[in-house]
RNA sequence: GUCCCGGUAGCUCAGCAGGAUAGAGCAACGGUUUCCUAAACCGUAGGUCAGGGGUUCGAAUCCCUUCCGGGACGCCA
């Protein structure tokens, strides 16, 4: 249950009787009324501003609404206080037993707690998409990393989930691809290939691509034209590549529902459909582009070419989708994918692309409003730049100078979960500071270490309560059922509302699009529950377990059990693993 | 030139959908260990939220503008 919904209804009905009743005008509008935790926790638990909001409108002094208001607030049964407050705050304190009762439900639901309801509402995510030219480096790994835990955030929420990888099999970039394969099959025949000339791809992953090709067609291709072995080159190099990146993802735990290829739909005719779709409704013309600004290309030339009215819908400029030669451009064959996700059922779609792509944002958005008639929308989480430190200074890990560190080398030397936390430590838009040093660093300062040695504790002291009471069942429905009055401290109650905050933070990072709320979150939870493990140190009547108090124990086993499980819920989100212990 | 992102403590960054006296960590200084893992905790100090205007009961947050840093602009993929 999501409290702070909860207690916006309930204020959302009292207004409304007050209404019936005719003390308040009808017809307010009481869409800015808010509910959330007041940021001093010294206010209470709950805070409106609904007096606030609402006072012009009815006609009163804002403190006088809220007396109304707090009048009918006082009466709910699960608040004790209510208290009017600066401009006109309410203020709500909550009766313990009802922390008590969100407590049990954090031990009742397990690792569904803070799952949205089902909102029979489908969402396409797309995901990494690198050119199939090469192994993945650092750079893929954060929009990776990212793409897949929103897409997990958006699946808690209550989203229908689909997990897409969109395979640039099409382009000149690929022709490049097999060429330089079709060098590394004449090196596995023996050829010295010398120098990898300018232009193709020098990396040594392709060297098993040729020797396989070498061992399937012999000689054959060697003496033949470009035309004879380049289609069959390019399939077979373009399938390596995406088991290389199926694999670097596989390492890092990234998962995806649908690979579309770019050939296909192109060889479909899902281009060409899409251009006489946007041909029917007026959205192309022939026309002239203005020369670029800022530095021209050398080969510039003003030409006449079709065009998509971008402009209509909030692009700068209109772009082209035909070449002069007639071809389509690699924008006509964005569309025709995006084009495709909505015919599948989707009219959202989250993009999350590098962020070198930003002025591809405002071309993309314009297509998606074309082509989906306004009815569907496309948000673009664009992944700035992972600064690689290794004690405080930029590394990069690859022999050759100046070339990239591959994500397989990243996930080697630290750990996939290491990895996948780290790059959702930062909100998308900012710089990452990666430092491979700091992320092994056992304290406060390594955010992964620090959330991970609070599950740890946690499943310590069930285990020690275990051997303690074998004769008892800390199964966390046993744990749901038991003395959870007993916990009393200050201290444990803030706790239990630090978890109880879990379903509205899962809520309001997904409406966001922002999975990286979620690490400050556990940081905060493992952070309230390190100081309570810390007050046990100080007051021996305060450790979770008690052997002369069994019942108190019991309690306080049920909150180490349900900070582990908000824990153990929110790194599944992230696709970390939580870790048992720490040695 | 146009567009996008950023500018919050010495450093790295949060700040949830406009809320109350702007928060963490690191670094600095002072404390806490016979005890469930001290790989942790507590305390002190540290700010013109880049500058200026506006919107309103209220602005770090929204709008305009200036400055600074980064990125993007193509018949490329």
């Amino acid at each position: 249950m999501n409290l702070f919904r909860f207690f916006k209804d309930a204020i959302a009905a009292t207004l409304a009787t007050l209404v019936a009743e005719g003390r308040l005008p009808s017809g307010l509008d009481t869409s800015k009324v808010t509910a959330e935790p007041p940021r001093e926790p010294a206010h209470g638990d709950v805070s409106t501003n609904a007096a606030m909001v609402l006072a012009k409108a009815v006609g009163m002094k804002p403190r006088d609404l809220a007396e109304m208001l707090a009048e009918r607030l006082r009466a709910h049964p699960d608040v004790v206080t209510v208290e009017i407050a600066g401009p006109g705050f309410i203020n709500l304190r909550l009766a313990t037993a009802f922390w008590f009762d969100r407590l049990a439900e954090v031990l009742a639901a397990g690792p569904a707690y803070g799952d949205g309801e089902n909102k029979h509402h489908r969402v396409n995510v797309e995901y990494v998409s690198a050119n199939p030219t090469g192994p993945m480096h650092v750079g893929h790994a954060r929009g990776a990393v990212v793409g897949d835990a929103l897409a997990s955030l958006l699946a808690k929420a209550g989203f229908e989930v689909t997990r897409e990888y969109y395979i640039n099999d099409a382009g000149a970039q690929v022709d490049t691809l097999a060429r330089s394969a079709f060098l590394r099959y004449r090196e596995a025949l023996g050829e010295d290939i010398g120098e990898i000339p300018e232009g193709l791809y020098p990396g040594d992953y392709l060297k098993p691509a040729g020797e396989a090709l070498a061992a399937q067609h012999g000689p054959s291709y060697r003496e033949a034209g470009e035309e004879v072995w380049l289609a069959p080159i390019r399939r077979f190099a373009v399938d390596a590549m995406m088991e290389m990146i199926r694999e670097d993802l596989a390492a890092l735990g990234v998962k995806h529902d649908v690979f579309v290829s770019e050939r296909s739909l192109v060889e479909d005719g899902q281009v060409e459909a899409a251009l006489a779709f946007l041909e029917e409704r007026d959205e192309l013309y022939t026309g002239v582009l203005e020369p670029p600004k800022g530095k021209l290309p050398d080969d510039w030339e003003a030409r006449p070419q079709v065009l998509f009215r971008a402009t209509r819908f909030g692009d700068d400029v209109d772009r082209p989708l035909r070449k002069s030669d007639g071809s389509h451009t690699y924008f006509a064959s964005d569309i025709a994918y995006h084009r495709d996700k909505n015919r599948r059922g989707f009219s959202d779609m989250i993009d999350v692309w590098g962020a070198d792509h930003g002025g591809y944002v405002k071309r993309m958005q314009a297509a998606v409003s074309a082509i989906t008639e306004g009815k569907g929308t496309l948000d673009v989480k664009l992944c700035q730049m992972v600064n690689l430190l290794k004690g405080g200074q930029p590394y990069r890990m690859s022999k050759r100078a100046g070339t990239f560190v591959t994500l397989r080398e990243l996930v080697e030397s630290v750990g996939k979960d290491v990895v996948r936390f780290i790059m959702l430590t930062r909100k998308n838009d900012a710089h990452l500071d990666f430092d491979l040093d700091k992320v092994r660093e056992q304290s406060r300062d390594n955010p992964v270490f620090y959330v991970q040695y609070a599950h740890a504790r946690c499943r310590s002291v069930l285990r020690h309560g275990a051997e303690l009471w074998p004769e008892l069942d800390l199964s966390p429905t046993a744990l749901a059922r038991g003395p959870l009055a007993r916990l009393t401290d200050p201290a444990e109650i803030a706790l239990i509302a630090a978890l109880a905050g879990w379903p509205r933070l899962v809520e309001s990072a997904a409406e966001a699009h922002e999975p990286h709320r979620i690490a400050f979150y556990l940081y905060e939870v493992a952070a309230a529950f390190h100081v309570l493990w810390n007050k046990g140190k100080d007051e021996a009547r305060l450790r979770f377990l008690v052997e002369a108090d069994r019942e108190v124990s019991l309690a306080r086993l049920g909150l180490v059990g349900a900070v582990a499980t908000v824990i153990a819920s929110g790194l599944s989100v992230f696709g970390v693993t939580p870790v048992e212990e720490m040695r």
